[in-house]
This record gives structure tokens, C-alpha cells and sequence, in this order.
DNA sequence: CACCATTGTTGTCACCGCATACATTGTTGA
DNA sequence: TCAACAATGTATGCGGTGACAACAATGGTG
């Protein structure tokens, strides 16, 4: 007999959400739909989310993280040397965003809301990684010297860039690998040092 | 007195909806809204779009058609050289992507529906300027012998990156210029042969 | 001019988001 | 230990939506 507090809606609503994103996309997310998967009534969502864009920033301040923590473990699986480095981050960031392509796109949508600030700072952690990897090229004398922020923003809406096309269907997934080997040889070919 | 038939209500409705988008985004362009500003019932349109998807869809389509168009013109502005010619496609993509933002996001949102499928194919003529462009710089020897179907998606990607990163506020809109200039450059020196 | 296609209208249903008022439970401080 | 308050539920209401079905009006065609 479940008792009047759910004791963890919020985390349930959010776990719900993330599988009915994955399923159906975000415009058919509904905070209805969840209530009734959460076992609670149609308005308890309200309690924990100003609106239903609230739940939707709160899934693409996840999804940062995620990504963040992808990167991440790529870097430490990539062992020390740039240049791997740099593979490891494009596939990984590859591979994060085509098997969660609505995820995605909820990261990276228009903000319309002040609700979205934490969103948007939860981006900084992934793009900090990058900053970092680039700074470590130029150290290593692999890049040339430059403004870091921008060359990493580069690469990274490079990669994201990537990931739209091939999401929304308009370059084929089977030339994901391909594209995505040329465009880190791309980077590195002119970033390198002469 | 307005007759019963309204004569030319498909492109009224997508008239009205380019200005709803602009002014209001794509989640809040709503079939019966429309309808009431062409001022026929809220029914009327699914006699011209098989559902909201399909007005959607069209929108897009017609995006992809109005970048080719401006994109062809900013080369015809740019002469004959191929290194002005890229930054004239370059410059000309972001003003269209931060000038239209909510437009470029129904472009490149996933694809649900079959009926998608002219969206795609619009989204040809714009890859095509951009394949034909990379054709131009291999012929004179300004870029690399390559696979320019490649690289051309790698470059158009890089566009896109930008602008999804700019639109979404994840990236200080006055960084556009830098960034641009950042992105040409890079990919110029690292495909341009030595 | 009749018939058919095209393109409208009216009405309905089920769903939704958001808001308000009230109810139940958990926490805290005296 | 208990009252007060906060947190978190429920019930109800409202206005809007998309999609669908049935019917109506007009334009085009043979």
C-alpha cells in the first residue's frame, strides 16, 4: 500500500523522463505521463518543477554531466599522449551523442527560460575539458600556440556538429567513423605546428 | 465579405508560421492559432498539412531552400577566389543560423515521419554548393587531394557547431566573428597543401 | 450540367499545462 | 511531547490543443 509521500519523486520523475526522452522524444514527454509512471497525481510533478520546461532542463543539466563524465573516462583510458587524446574525446562525444540524440538536442536547444542557467552552467564542465586538452597540445608543442578557448569551441561544435547531421538524417550514420577521423585530421593538420 | 474558399491558404498558413516561429519558437506554433489568423476554422489546415509535424516539416524545407539561396549569393558577391569564396559561405551561414535560430532548429531536428523525407532532400542543395566549393579549392591546388564529399560535410558540421552552440547560449554570441574566423582558418591551414 | 475533387465548417473526444485550494506527512524548536 | 511550519501530496477547474469524423460549399472537368 504505497503510502501519501513518495519520498523521491523527483529522482523517480527525472529516471522516468530520461527513458520516455530516449523512447519517444521530447515533445511527447508529458508531466501527465510521468505522474501516472511515478504512481502520483497529475499535479504532484508541479511540487518539484516550477513547469514542464524546468523537467527539461533539468534532463539536459544531466546530460552535460553524463557527457562530462564520458569525456572523462575516455581521457583516462587514452593514456598520456595528445594525439589519442584527441581521438578518444571525438569518439566519445560521438558516441554519447548519437545513442541519446534526444538527449542531445535538449542540451543544445534554444533557452528560453531563466530556469536554464544551471543548464547552461553545467556545459562548462565539458567544454573546461576540452580547453584543458588543447592547452596540453599547445604545451606539448603539437598545436600551434592560439587562443585555446576558441580553438577548443571550434573543435567542439565541430564534433557537435557531426552528431546533428547524422542525427537528424542528413548525412548516413555509416559515415560516422569516416567523417569523424577527418575531422580530428583536419583539426590537428591545421593546428599543427610547422 | 471573405468567400468560403480562402484560394491560397497553404502558403497564408506558412507565412503566418515562419512569423510565429521567429517571434515565439516552434513549440508554441499551434494548427489552430494559425487557422485563426488566416481566418478559416481550426480545421482547415489538415486539409493542406496531414498533421502539425507536416507544417513543421515543410518550414524546414523551405529553410533549407532560403540558406542555399543565400549562400549562392554571398558567392556571387565573393568572385572568384576560393579562399574569399569560403569565407563568404562561412559569414553567410551564421548570419542566416543566428538571424533565424528557432528556423534552423526545425531544420535540423530529428526526423520522425516518413513525410520528412523532402526536408532531407532539400538539405541537398546546400551540401551540394558546399561539396562543389571543396571541388573548386582541390582543382587549384589550394586544398589537399581528399575525399571532398568529406570534407565538405566536416566544414558544413563546423558551421552548424557554431551556431548551435551560439543559439543555444552556450557560447558569448560576440565570439561569433572570432570563432568564424577561428573555424575557416583552421580548416584552410590544415587541408591547404604544403 | 452533373459529378467529382478540393477545400472548407462544425462538432467531438481525449489529452495536456497550469493554477488554486485543500490535505497529509515530516521536521523543527520550544 | 507537541504545536507550528514546511514540504509534498490530492482534487478540481479552466482554457487550450491535436486529431478525427461527418457534413457543406465551391471549383474543375468531361
Amino acid at each position: 500500500m504505497p503510502s501519501y509521500h513518495h519520498g523521491n519523486l523527483r529522482a523517480a520523475l527525472l529516471a522516468a523522463a530520461e527513458r520516455g526522452l530516449r523512447e519517444h522524444g521530447a515533445d511527447q514527454l508529458s508531466l501527465r505521463e510521468l505522474a501516472r509512471e511515478a504512481g502520483v497525481s497529475h499535479a504532484a510533478p508541479r511540487r518539484h518543477f516550477a513547469d514542464r520546461q524546468a523537467l527539461l532542463d533539468a534532463l539536459g543539466e544531466a546530460g552535460f554531466a553524463r557527457l562530462d563524465d564520458e569525456l572523462r573516462a575516455a581521457l583516462t583510458g587514452a593514456g598520456p599522449g595528445f594525439v589519442p587524446r584527441l581521438h578518444a574525446v571525438a569518439a566519445a562525444y560521438l558516441r554519447f551523442a548519437t545513442e541519446d540524440a534526444a538527449l542531445l538536442e535538449l542540451m543544445y536547444a534554444r533557452k528560453h527560460t531563466e530556469g536554464a542557467d544551471r543548464l547552461v552552467a553545467a556545459a562548462a564542465a565539458p567544454f573546461g575539458l576540452m580547453n584543458d586538452l588543447i592547452i596540453q597540445g599547445q604545451t606539448e608543442n603539437i598545436l600551434e600556440p592560439g587562443d585555446p578557448q576558441r580553438v577548443g569551441i571550434v573543435f567542439f561544435a565541430t564534433l557537435q556538429g557531426i552528431a546533428t547531421l547524422i542525427n537528424g538524417n542528413l548525412v548516413a550514420p555509416d559515415l560516422l567513423t569516416g567523417i569523424t577521423e577527418t575531422a580530428v585530421d583536419q583539426f590537428l593538420r591545421g593546428s599543427r605546428r610547422r
